[in-house]
RNA sequence: UGGGAUAUAGCCAAGUGGUAAGGCAACGGACUUUGACUCCGUCACUCGUGGGUUCAAAUCCCGCUAUCCCAG
């Protein structure tokens, strides 16, 4: 292992400060902007994204101001086939994704990985908010970060060992208000700008009107179901539905009615009211262990469905490449496509891409 | 064209003389490095329509219109 890292830098606050980090550290460290999509000299601008090229010049002011060496990888082919199309295929069949997983999974820290190896650095730093530990097992464990309040070890759950044991995540012992600290000490030029969220590529208007131009597809129109299968309404296109949404149904109802399941086969949306939406059994494919090889038997964990979820106790037991998760209290809206991760206190367990509902 | 009933916001709906509840939907914002959820805010100078009574009418009276039901 040598003290050489390669450090993602989008342009926002966070990934600036692990720069300065690792550089405090005594790390050889380069900075790198992944240029992930096109379409960025057609004068649309977005601020608040993780990853846009519009955040070239910050990222390359901070890593300048750091004395660091920056260059731009053009990574938009892996990006467009990894990220954006499992994103439209996803939602063309009823299920909704989670990109950011798949942009860690396949580009941060594969790609870009691969990258580093080539470059004979060992290492790739990223501003997320997690911990990397080596445990008593001999395992490299994913931890939470200390501030549970902006913890993201649930979109890194996809980190095998080889991953894991080349990855560096400077914040994760730092709470965000440190983080902006230290930026603003050092003067970089995005101490003060906003966090990012919402879909990166999704540049304007909702992800829906960006599947139907990316694709050029039209989704038509259908029926809107009730839970005994009577049609209650017509929705705008299969693309637009996901498990729980309530907005844009148009339908009034003596309570707020929701989706309860979104069916391309049929172009049919099931709507149900909020007590329809609770489920305990949650089954995951495509799974990644990382505190231990296999789970034997039953396992008591803690375990999350969505991003932001509280962590809730289930037991899970796996059969092969799926684990299966039996919650204590029944959640709300759980959805395919989305990840279920596994917490044992701070440490992630595992996780997989929710399959199946029950 | 005999009898009865009902007309309040996009939908449902409270309000029977004192100055238009509430829910759903919609819209706006907050929250949030996924989609959602959630939260906060906005949303009838007006009660089918034309008259009348009254200090005061969505509320009472008369005509008209529309819809529904029962009879024919």
């Amino acid at each position: 292992m040598n003290n050489k890292g390669v450090i993602a830098m989008s342009g926002g606050v966070d990934s600036s400060v692990a720069a300065y980090l690792m550089k405090q550290r005594g790390f050889d460290c380069i900075g790198v902007t992944m240029k992930l999509f096109a379409n960025e000299d057609i004068g649309i601008s977005r601020e608040h994204s993780c990853c846009s090229l519009d955040d070239v010049e910050d990222a390359r002011s901070v890593a300048y101001s750091l004395d660091m060496p920056y260059y731009v990888f053009n990574f938009s082919d892996r990006f467009e086939t990894d990220v954006i199309d499992r994103f439209v295929h996803a939602y063309e069949n009823g299920i909704t994704p989670n990109p950011c997983i798949d942009c860690n999974r396949y580009l941060k820290f594969d790609k870009l990985y691969m990258r580093a190896k080539e470059l004979d650095r060992d290492y790739v730093v990223t501003g997320h908010y997690a911990r990397v530990e080596k445990g008593e097992n001999g395992r490299y464990l994913l931890k939470k970060a200390l501030d549970d309040t902006k913890d993201q070890s649930y979109v890194l759950y996809c980190l095998n060992q080889e991953q894991l044991s080349h990855t560096m995540f400077p914040l994760g012992e730092m709470r965000k208000s440190q983080a902006r600290e230290i930026a603003e000490s050092q003067g970089f030029i995005n101490a003060r700008k906003a966090d990012s969220q919402d879909i990166c590529f999704v540049q304007r208007g909702s992800y829906a009107d960006f599947i139907e131009q990316y694709t050029g597809k039209n989704y038509p129109d259908g029926d809107f179901l009730d839970t005994n299968g009577n049609v209650i309404g017509r929705h705008k296109g299969v693309i637009r539905y996901t498990v729980g949404q309530r907005k844009g149904l148009g339908i009034s109802a003596p309570e707020p009615l929701y989706v309860k399941a979104v069916n391309p086969i049929s172009n049919t949306v099931t709507l149900s009211y909020n007590d329809g939406l609770y489920s305990s059994i949650v089954k995951a494919g495509d799974i990644n262990l990382i505190s231990v090889p296999e789970i034997k038997g039953e396992m008591r964990v803690k375990a999350k469905v969505r991003y932001r979820h509280t962590e809730q106790w289930a037991t899970v037991t796996q059969n092969g490449d799926t684990i299966t998760a039996v919650f204590d209290e029944p959640q709300r809206a759980v959805t395919c496509g989305q990840a279920l991760v596994l917490y044992d206190g701070d440490i992630v367990v595992g996780g997989g891409t929710i399959i199946e509902v029950e």
